[in-house]
Order: C-alpha cells, then sequence, then structure tokens
DNA sequence: AGCAAAATCGAT
DNA sequence: TCGATTTTGCTA
C-alpha cells in the first residue's frame, strides 16, 4: 500500500497538497510536523502536514517528499481546529493563516546556488558579455546567489542568463535550505581536567607567577565559583577580571582553561528581589467574585473598569487561580501598551513563568517562545502577548484575558489572515472549553451590546484605585477663544494657565494630538497650491526636525520646498498641525521646561519607546507631547494635567465608527490624569463643544454614549446589529478599479440587494500607485453567514475569470474596522 | 507566492 | 525584427 501526506503550504492557495511518502516515513510523520517538499519547477518549501493517508490521488501523481524537518509536531491539533476556523470565517486560506501563525525562523525557504562546471572546457568566445561576467565571477568565488548574479551583470532578471549558462553546461545549480533558527550558544570556562587536584593547583599558580594577568584571571574565576556553584560564562569573567579575551585565549591555548558551550534563552527574566505581593481592594475583591460567579454560567464575561480602577490586579489574582490548576494563561494586550512596566510587573508576582510575545521580538526569539509554550514548559505558563500571541501552540489552555477589548489594533489589516484577536481568543477559549475574560474602560459597542443580550456577563468597576476622583474634564470652545483672541498659537488661554499652575505644583503635563509631523499640508500663498505624493493621493506632511516633507502612507519623501513648485512664490503657509508643531509652541511658552514628543517618528529603534516612557517616569520630561500611543495603558504617576488639542478632527473622521472611536481615545487620554492621590484635569479643546460626544466624555457617559451610537448604528445598519464585509479592489489603472468595482457590486446587488453599499472610493484613493474602492455588504443577523460567504466567494471567483478583471486584486475584509 | 511560457511592447 | 517587459497559467 502507498502513503501519502496532505500538506498545507505558507501560500494563498485554497488547497492542501498531496505528497507520496514511504511506509516507514509514513510511520513517523504526524499532523502537525514540518516537511521540506519540492514545489513547482525548482523551488523547495516547507510545508506542514495535516494528514497522514493512503487515498492515491487520481488526477496528478504525487511527488514525493524532500525531507522531514521535525522529530515532533510543532503544530497542535487544537491550532489546526482554530486555523480551520481563521480560514474559514476571515475568508483566507490556510496557507495564510499558517505564515501568520508559525515564527518566520520556521518557514524555511531553499535558494538556488550557482557553481562552476569544473568538467566543461570553456572557450571564451562562445560567451556573451553578461555571461562571461557570472563566469569570471566564478573564478573569484566558489558560489554565486541568484541575487549576487542580478547585481554582477546589472539587470532585473538575471534567469535567463543562468539558464544559457546552464545550458552551456557552463555552471551548476543546486537549490539549498537554510535552517533559519539557530539556538543562542553561551560560551563559558573551567580550569582544565588537569588541574583537579590541589597540588597541581600549587604548581599551576607558581608557574604563573611571572604572568601576573593570567595569574588574575585563574585567581578571579576561582573567587567566582566560590561565590556561586554555576558555569562561568566568560563574558563575567571578562568582566570582573578586566582581562582581554587575549589573555584569556592564551590561557585557553596553554590549556589552562577550557572552554564549553551551553544553549541559552535568548529571552531571560532578570530574578526579582521581592516577589510583590498585594492585595485586592475591598472593590476589586469584590468585582473578582464577581467574575468568578458569573464564570459559572458564562463562558466570556466583560469587566467594564474605568480607568486606573485597578484591572490588572484582578487580572493577576484570576490567572493565579488558574495556575493553581496547572493550566496556562493567556494574558492579551495592544502591541503599544505591552510595555516593560507591565510585564515587569507580572514577572515581578509570577516569576520566570511568565512569557511575552510581540511583534518586536526576534524571530529567534519568539521560537523559544513558541517551543516554551508547546513543551508546556514551567517557562510559559503564562503568556502575555500582542495579538498573534492568540496563535501560540497552547497544551492546556485554562484562561484567557484580553484587556483594552475595544482597541481596533487587535484586527489584523493586511495582509491576510485579517483577522480580530479579541473574537478569535473566545473560539481558542471555547476549544479548549474555558473562559474568556473581556475588560475595557471603554468597551466596544460590540461586547457591550454581547452583554446587554446576556451573551456575555457583565461586571463593572466604577471607582478608581485609592477612590482617586474621575479626572475633571472641561471643554473649551476654540472658536470662542479665537474670536476673543485668547489664543497663543494652538494654545489656549485656559490651557496655559492650567499648565503654568500644573508646573509650578512640579506635576507633569500630557499634551494629545492626534497627528505627527509639523503640519499635514503646506500651501502656496500666491496659487494655493500644496506638495502631493508623487504615489498616493494625499498632501506631504511637513516634518520639520528633518526639514522634510512626507507621506505618511508610502513613506516617500523628500527635501521642504522653499519655494512654490507651480508658481516659484516663497511665500508657503501651513495647515492644519501636528505633534511637533505642538512641541515647539510648548517650548517657546515655557522656555524653561523639558519636552519631549511621543509619536512614530520620535520612537524608532528597538528601546526607543521605552527609553521615552522611562524618561518622562523618572521625571526628566516635564510635559509629553504625543499622538494616540500614549493612550494604551501607560500609568505615570504624577500626571496632573492632560490637554487635547484638537478633538475636532477625529470626530469629523468619514467612518461608522468615528463617534464610538472618539469617545473611547477621548476617555483613554483623560484616564492619564491623576492617578494617584490628586484630582486630575483634563482640558480638551474643540470648535464643536456642543457635540454630543464631547459632553458624553466631559460626564463620563457610556451609557448615553452607547445607547445613541446602538441607535444610529440601527438606522444605518451597522455592527453590531448587521455584520460587514469589506470587498476592496486595488488596482493601478483606474478605469479598471472602477468598471470592475461597478461590475463586482451589481453582482452582490442580484444577491444582496439594498445591503450593497458602493463602491466608494475610500477617503486616500490612490496608495502607492495603486487605486482603491470598496464595496461593503451588510449582513443581516438572521441571514446565514456561510451562505453569504459563499456567495462572494462564488461572484469572487467569476469575477476573476473575466479577463479585463482578473489583474485586479480583490481583498475580501471580514468584520472590517 | 514564484516561476516560466506566452503575449505584448518598443526601439532599431 | 529581436529583445525586453508584462500578462497568464500552474504548482500536487
Amino acid at each position: 500500500m502507498s502513503h501519502f501526506i496532505d500538506v498545507i503550504l505558507p501560500i494563498p492557495l485554497p488547497n492542501l497538497f498531496t505528497y507520496s511518502i514511504t511506509k516507514a516515513e509514513a510511520e513517523f510523520i504526524k499532523p502537525g510536523m514540518r516537511v521540506s517538499v519540492p514545489f513547482g519547477k525548482s523551488k523547495i518549501y516547507t510545508a506542514l502536514v495535516f494528514s497522514v493517508h493512503d487515498k492515491e490521488p487520481l488526477v496528478y501523481e504525487a511527488k514525493d517528499i524532500h525531507q522531514i524537518l521535525d522529530d515532533a509536531p510543532i503544530v497542535t491539533n487544537y491550532q489546526f481546529q482554530l486555523w480551520q476556523w481563521i480560514a474559514d470565517y476571515y475568508m483566507c486560506t490556510m496557507g495564510e493563516v499558517m505564515r501568520a501563525a508559525l515564527p518566520n525562523a520556521f518557514i524555511l525557504e531553499s535558494e538556488t546556488i550557482i557553481f562552476r562546471n569544473t568538467a566543461t572546457v570553456v572557450n571564451d568566445s562562445d560567451l556573451k558579455d553578461d555571461e562571461f561576467l557570472v563566469y569570471e565571477a566564478l573564478h573569484h568565488q566558489t558560489s554565486l546567489t541568484v541575487q549576487d548574479i542580478t547585481s554582477i551583470i546589472d539587470k532585473k532578471n538575471a534567469l535567463p542568463v543562468i539558464k544559457r549558462l546552464v545550458e552551456k553546461a557552463i555552471i551548476l545549480v543546486k537549490e539549498e535550505m537554510f535552517e533559519k533558527y539557530k539556538p543562542k550558544m553561551v560560551r563559558y570556562v573551567k580550569l582544565h581536567n588537569q588541574y583537579a587536584s590541589e597540588n597541581q593547583l600549587q604548581d599551576l599558580l607558581e608557574t604563573l607567577s611571572r604572568a601576573p594577568k593570567q595569574r588574575e584571571i585563574v585567581l578571579t574565576l576561582f573567587s567566582i565559583s566560590a561565590r556561586n556553584k554555576k558555569p562561568i560564562k566568560v563574558s563575567e569573567l571578562t568582566n570582573e577580571s578586566n582581562a582581554s579575551s587575549t589573555i584569556i585565549k592564551s590561557l585557553l591555548d596553554k590549556e589552562i582553561l577550557e572552554e564549553f558551550y551551553i544553549q541559552t534563552d535568548r529571552v531571560t527574566y532578570d530574578e526579582a528581589e521581592n516577589s510583590s505581593q498585594f492585595s485586592l481592594t475591598e472593590y476589586q475583591t469584590k468585582t473578582l467574585n464577581n467574575i468568578i460567579e458569573l464564570f459559572d454560567n458564562q463562558n466570556i464575561v466583560l469587566l467594564n473598569g474605568v480607568t486606573s480602577s485597578g484591572k490588572t490586579e484582578i487580572y493577576i489574582k484570576l490567572i493565579e487561580s488558574i495556575l493553581d490548576t496547572k493550566k496556562q494563561a493567556l494574558y492579551l494586550l495592544p502591541e503599544i501598551a505591552l510595555t516593560t512596566q507591565l510585564v515587569q510587573r507580572l514577572q515581578d508576582y509570577f516569576g520566570e513563568k511568565v512569557a511575552v510575545y510581540h511583534s518586536r521580538y526576534s524571530s529567534n526569539e519568539r521560537v523559544e517562545v513558541w517551543n516554551h509554550v508547546l513543551n508546556n514548559s514551567p517557562k510559559a505558563q503564562i503568556v502575555i502577548g500582542a495579538r498573534s500571541a492568540v496563535l501560540l501552540p497552547f497544551q492546556n489552555l485554562g484562561l484567557v484575558i484580553v484587556d483594552e477589548e475595544h482597541e481596533q489594533s487587535y484586527k489584523q489589516f493586511d495582509p491576510a489572515p485579517r483577522y480580530h484577536a479579541r473574537d478569535t481568543a473566545i473560539i481558542l477559549a471555547s476549544i479548549f472549553k474555558v473562559k474568556t475574560l473581556l475588560g475595557s474602560a471603554t468597551p466596544s459597542l460590540e461586547s457591550f451590546y454581547n452583554a446587554k443580550q446576556g451573551k456575555y456577563g457583565l461586571v463593572e468597576l466604577n471607582v478608581r484605585y485609592n477612590d482617586v476622583l474621575m479626572p475633571d474634564i472641561e471643554l473649551i470652545d476654540l472658536k470662542d477663544k479665537f474670536k476673543r483672541k485668547r489664543m497663543t498659537g494652538h494654545f489656549s488661554d485656559r490651557l496655559i494657565d492650567e499648565m503654568t499652575e500644573t508646573l509650578q505644583e512640579g506635576y507633569q503635563i500630557i499634551l494629545f494630538q492626534n497627528r505627527r509631523g509639523f503640519s499635514p499640508i503646506v500651501e502656496c500663498q500666491t496659487c494655493g497650491h500644496s506638495p502631493q505624493c508623487p504615489n498616493c493621493d494625499v498632501s506631504l506632511t511637513y516634518h520639520q526636525y528633518r526639514d522634510q516633507l512626507r507621506c505618511h502612507y508610502c513613506g516617500y519623501n523628500t527635501v521642504m520646498i522653499k519655494t512654490c513648485e507651480t508658481c516659484g512664490s516663497n511665500i508657503l503657509d501651513t495647515k492644519g498641525f501636528g505633534t511637533e508643531q505642538v512641541e515647539k509652541e510648548v517650548s517657546a511658552l515655557f522656555p524653561d521646561v523639558k519636552v519631549a514628543r511621543m509619536d512614530l517618528d520620535s520612537t524608532r529603534g528597538k528601546y526607543g519607546y521605552e527609553k521615552l516612557i522611562d524618561a518622562f517616569q523618572q521625571g526628566e520630561i516635564d510635559v509629553l507631547v504625543g499622538t494616540q500611543m500614549l493612550t494604551k495603558g501607560l500609568d505615570f504617576r504624577n500626571v496632573k494635567l492632560v490637554g487635547v488639542m484638537n478633538a475636532d478632527n477625529m470626530l469629523n473622521f468619514p467612518d461608522f465608527r468615528a463617534h464610538e472611536r472618539s469617545y473611547q481615545l477621548l476617555v483613554q487620554v483623560s484616564g492619564r490624569a491623576g492617578r494617584t492621590k490628586e484630582r486630575g484635569k483634563v482640558l480638551i479643546q474643540t470648535y464643536n463643544p456642543y457635540h454630543k460626544i464631547l459632553q458624553q466624555v466631559s460626564t463620563n457617559n457610556y451609557i448615553e454614549m452607547f445607547a445613541e451610537q446602538m441607535n444610529d448604528r440601527h438606522i444605518f445598519k451597522y455592527p453590531p446589529i448587521y455584520r460587514l464585509i469589506k470587498i476592496t479592489l486595488k488596482h493601478k489603472d483606474y478605469n479598471k478599479v472602477n468598471t470592475g468595482a461597478d461590475w463586482f457590486a451589481k453582482s452582490l446587488r442580484n444577491v444582496f440587494k439594498e445591503h450593497v453599499l458602493g463602491p466608494e472610493f475610500p477617503p486616500v484613493s490612490r496608495i502607492r500607485n495603486q487605486y482603491h474602492k470598496n464595496i461593503m455588504v451588510k449582513i443581516p443577523k438572521n441571514q446565514s453567514l456561510s451562505k453569504t460567504k459563499e456567495a462572494i466567494v462564488k461572484i469572487n471567483n467569476s469575477f476573476s475569470s473575466v479577463k479585463d478583471f482578473r489583474a485586479v486584486r480583490v481583498i475580501l475584509n471580514v468584520d472590517s474596522f
């Protein structure tokens, strides 16, 4: 009998692929192991075994696999269940889910390596110029990659040249796979075995009396090993003895010392001096008991606790109770809330049981966390991570916590799978038949609605930690302030007064402006022209600190223009303002005050973000100007005043969620004020002080906001009342996108009638030279989701079989945000 | 996705 | 008319 495996390949193809294996392989291979397989003309890919069977494919002959890459599965059955749900629900392929789930280092790809065929005698005159270049290069190097050749012959496509050379038997090509994950080896030293006894040691020290440096090192080695019995790292030894590596090298050469390597974790945890115990306040205890009680009858509980109410402590206690049952806990947070502050707090409490997983981790670091989780290692009993942590190989999950549940960054935008980590986490929990806790100070309408409907349990915590009062929120009418000339730059007199007072009292200030750069539009005062991005339909943002014009969509940048590009006038004006300008104005208003800025531009680099937060926390910065980055779960003790420079641009954003989001954002920023004893103050500058959302923010009236927004969602048929699938068409040709979108929308209307919206151009209709057009499909609660998706897939298939439309890229986004 | 054959483009 | 570039089809 012959044996086969069905594998998932990490490419966006909908089907599995069948390969043939031997009997021995069939006994060894289990679903979840990786194998390398030939795919296409020459490439070798990493594939994941989905099933092992003996059903021979009928219409083609299965190829043999290339190699088995694992001894044991690296993907669990639970994961396969979850992956299938994701692929099905978010309308993507298993391959795409695999790509998102597996750390990059697990997915090996082959590279073509080119060698000289020494068996062939080459006549130089037979070669063309570019062929000769390659041939000659191979005299200097034994092997070349395709990329090398591309740069040698300076052509876009090197493959035809390679092909000709292969035909002439001048070169040979070979596919090579490279292992990407490298265990981290640390170099250790010990005294050579020949000095094991006391006497030999004495002799050694004597012989070294004429080499004081070397003698010192040996003595340092003794003193370290006397202190702790652990093996001694070379780095440790050099640090303590101030020795150079050459001296150690000579000791090694003389066989006085001996070196050895031990494999270590990249992610290490520094032992906490004091395990920080704490006890919950009365309110927190009540809340925790409430949650536990609700878990009796509900699988999902929403914890609606105001900012600074101490939700984290509740999570910690809940996690602790799960660990006691010997199960793993998953704690999800938005990427940018995953700060050292919070991780440290958990590690202080739980010690090395905490594993962290987020996108700033290197590929190798991720492999290590993956393996710890997979092996249910003591080092991964609690996994705290961002979106992708929901895809880790849990074996024995006992609890899922999704903090800041309302955060839109939980939804992956690009590339597929466009999954929502909160919703995926709920499915993950259900696969393990365990509970999910959602937490937020400003729950998403979805979750609060579900709670109201009785689908989720609901627990409220309305008291701030230590009974600190909620901040006092004041709305400032910019229109009025401008009319009465009470503005200095973008600062109203009220804001300046409050800032002056706060600074005098020695407290810190946060200023929020949801736009980076200096100003989003540069305009010529003579002709009104403003510089546009050549690749996108947006004006370029002026960044003063680099004197650049930049596109925030594609990254295009040029030097700031001195004169207008069209009319040559040198009177240029800027419109709108960003964090840079706010920062500059603060410096001008308060020359003695230390100001810093926190946005995408100032937090580049692995620790840029952390450094800023640290500096602010240490009081090295008085005023922090930032974008929404600083709204996420940061806990600054000394901030008393929060200023929102302009609340209008987010309220007017053309999206049905704009109001909900503005409410959440403003309440979250406000929550940064007054976290300890003093009551905080929040000033919101706006042209519409009577806007209902701003009124609701200032009175902290979530219920009213919820009711009003839900009413709108009912009327306009938006989530959470209806489901939404967004279909985006992309192509560089404007007309193709237009006619394609019209065709697509028309076909959709045949099936879904009035529940099809669009096609419409998004606010920025061209990004990276691609035109975009959106179609929305609204799905009533009582309409079958799977049938709807089937219909969309069918329309999509006939769309791509139309010759004219085939080149148009179609993106399906389920539960689009 | 990635690759190669086929189709189209474009400058001599 | 040849070579380069873009489009199309297919992978097991």
